[in-house]
DNA sequence: CCAGGCAAAGCAATCGTTTGCCATATATCA
DNA sequence: TGATATATGGCAAACGATTGCTTTGCCTGG
């Protein structure tokens, strides 16, 4: 199955049947010849062997080509592959590449080690996530097209396409503020995560009382958002809850549905993402819009424009979110 | 960044850095020399380059190597890449290849062309969902190692891992039916699904009657679940629906709770698949429970076999589905 | 003092594809 | 007819990594 044994059958070289197959050159092969090396491609089912082929073709540094071999980066695969966010990010980014014809390959990585992938010879990367400077380091020497999709802004010399969390945790809470709340909680990581900042900034903003009791630092499962709005439901006078996503909203909407404590409370749950579920639990999820396809394909046309035209300075993207108003939220 | 430009740095030849970064004699260079040649690749953050590495490696065919490259393979994108059921499978593969520190490469293919892709240097194929006779052929000239994963029994010459939709189908119907339901709705494809023709046969097994006007052949979208649902809904004596696939599902339970019709009426609603988002609906959805994790594992398991110690006859698998009892379906 | 053994390192072929350049053969024009 | 285009196709050198074989030098035992 190599070029070599199609010329062999129809008793050519290899360079000529190249041609022929790849249509490099019009008059390369009469007619006669042409139709016999097409007949054997596919007799033994020809296919070009990838690695001979991005091995010549990588030293021509024409960015030309046709067909342009893309890498996307997902560090931190225990936290970050589960995230339907990203699973849906990366949805976008698929699907957009494969209609404009290019390749993805798609890299995990926990300990952030890249040996044994190809990020030396592709054309350009694109990092999913916050991930270690280190790591992006690396990555910085080996490509010179490579942006960043963050959901926290990271001051890294990249071209990068953000949603910042603290504005989308402002605007939540902000939004429960205008519908009369005051005692508001706040379920998710609250360690690195710009949302828990937002929502901290927010509720001293508005000089409502910041009250511990309120917060639950927690992972992002709708098991864990379950379990800590459980928790939450003690606190009797918390009227509203912000969840640092939507997967942990699913979990607190579920406890609050099953809830069987003393008296009628409405508690009001908003979160980030607006990923698809959302439109579809009981109630449906208000919740703050984070463009993840605007996103992808704003990070995909910098990129490809990086491959075609080169470098100017270093980008910046900043992508609005805002609030969709569904049934999970009441006035106060 | 290539072996030579390591060789011309510490003045040494590219075949001794390759044996000395690869470990692959004790004696094949001096401490001193050792010590220089990686220093120099941690200078220049050397990455070796994966084409003209496999591009050397493939010819040698023992199977003993260390770092197996697998394909997936989704054929008919439009209908598959957006299905959770498919997208929690290939993560269970993803993760699985990942720890075991193999590679992964997945191909989208809607035309079924697979030009540009390396399915003929890897080491095995694992094709999700159903797929035309026509591209198995090809897969089947291009690797030994071919394992299918499907929700309908394919009667192919390959490895196949299934869950045979008919059953899983017929055991939802008889669910119902045991709950006293006569008149049973059905949501979903009509065309080839073997879900609905588990569907027919369990209703007329039982001879019930078979109401085309309770069938309501669709996509499988929550939007289109909650279309179906809502028209389903003006036949007054139907009981109980079996919803294709979860997603349908989804936008069914949404259309119940938004219903405003005359009377307080209990539909109950089953499907297939059990994704994870079932676990957070209102009311949980009862559903047949298709164990994607077991077959990702199975097939994974087949292949690594296949590889590692070639072929007997041709295996097949079958998966048994089970009900998962939750609160969508009520007695009568 | 010499044969044999071993450590240290290089040579060169190879994987499959592409492509610049060269060598024919045939056609065209002055 | 001789000179010049043009069609047709092959040769061989890359791309980067690996590895069998060779070479060189040094040490040791007899």
């Amino acid at each position: 199955m190599s070029l070599k044994k199609i010329a062999e059958m129809v008793g050519t070289s290899p360079s000529t049947v190249s041609r022929v197959l790849n249509n490099s050159y019009a008059t390369c092969a009469s007619e006669q010849l042409k139709e016999k090396i097409w007949a054997a491609a596919h007799e033994i089912n020809y296919l070009p062997n990838q690695s001979a082929r991005k091995l010549k073709l990588g030293e021509r540094e024409d960015a030309q080509k046709k067909t342009l071999h893309l890498v996307v980066v997902l560090a931190r695969v225990e936290s970050l592959a589960g995230d339907p966010f990203f699973q849906e990010l990366y949805r976008y980014l698929e699907i957009d590449i494969f209609q404009k014809g290019f390749t993805v390959e798609k890299i995990l990585t926990a300990d952030e080690t890249l040996r044994g992938t190809d990020i030396g010879t592709c054309d350009g990367i694109i990092v999913l996530g916050r991930c270690s400077r280190n790591l992006l380091d690396t990555l910085r020497r080996s490509t010179r097209n490579l942006v960043g999709i963050w959901r926290n802004p990271m001051n890294f010399e990249i071209d990068e396409v953000v949603c910042d969390g603290r504005k989308a945790a402002d605007l939540a809470v902000s939004y429960l503020i205008e519908h009369g709340h005051r005692k508001i909680g706040y379920i998710g990581d609250c360690s690195y995560e710009s949302r828990y900042v937002g929502y901290n900034e927010t509720i001293i903003r508005n000089q409502l009382p910041l009250d511990y009791s309120c917060i639950i630092p927690t992972g992002q499962t709708r098991e864990e958002g379950f379990d800590a709005m459980n928790r939450l439901l003690k606190n009797e006078e918390m009227t509203a809850v912000l969840c640092a996503n939507d997967c942990i909203a699913f979990g607190a909407l579920r406890a609050l549905r099953e809830y069987k404590g003393l008296g009628r409370r409405k508690i009001s749950v908003i979160s980030i993402d607006n990923v698809e579920e959302a439109q579809t639990t009981s109630p449906l999820l208000t919740t703050v819009h984070i463009p993840r396809e605007d996103m992808a394909h704003m990070a995909l046309q910098i990129l490809h424009d990086r491959i075609l035209h080169g470098h100017r300075e270093k980008l910046r993207v900043e992508f609005p979110c805002r609030i969709v108003e569904r049934d999970s939220c009441f006035r106060v």
